[in-house]
DNA sequence: TGAACATATGAATATCTGTTCATATGTTAG
DNA sequence: CTAACATATGAACAGATATTCATATGTTCA
């Protein structure tokens, strides 16, 4: 009865907006790479910007929008704001991605 | 040994960039409607048109975009063209993007 | 062949999105 | 308190993207 399934009878608009909004999220080389390189555990933004090559300013935009999505949340470190995968959710959903480029 | 994973070691720059673009496809309201709709089975464009309510236009070249991604492909009948899902995957990543919006 | 229908295409436009640059905020150490 | 550092933010700009409008292509049927 409690399948994991979605019942596609109940799929309203909104969702389907949402569902655009979610994948938006990962249609953007620069916040692939954050998300990728939070994979591996959490960063601080410095390294993000080391591990991507993108800005500062750039990242830290970034960050915010995924943050928004609650796709990555943050907690500060003295100077310093580590930022962490939201969930496991994410990484399940870059590895099916990946899965599919990779055929 | 053959484990589903992909071996992060071996992801480059470029899959990176057929990442994004395969989750760029998923990254809009027309697309994902008309995806959700061939979920449920092939349709010629008039009903992708109707189901989306998206002009014949604006579906016709979004439908060129998903096929060039080879997300959908299509067979003609007559004056008709039938729509159907390439493979598995879609559904797969799109269920998966439901759960995750429907918490 | 020509009319009616189904779909595709190209150019133009308006909107959205990501980056950059400059600067603001916040934190620690001296 | 101030200098040095880490991160965030806002405005401006450039490039990408989706839609529309007009029209082309292709197919069937009379």
């Amino acid at each position: 009865m409690a399948k994991k399934t979605v019942d596609k009878s109940i799929i309203t608009e909104e969702d389907l907006y949402d569902l655009a909004d979610l994948f938006k999220a990962f249609s953007d080389t620069t916040r692939i790479k954050l998300l990728y390189a939070l994979m591996e555990g959490e960063l601080c933004v410095a390294e993000l910007v080391e591990k991507t090559g993108a800005t500062q300013s750039a990242v830290s935009h970034q960050l915010r929008g995924l943050k928004q999505m609650d796709l990555i949340r943050c907690r500060k470190e003295g100077k310093q704001v580590i930022y962490f995968l939201a969930d496991d959710h994410v990484h399940t959903i870059l590895q099916m991605g990946m899965d599919h480029v990779k055929e």
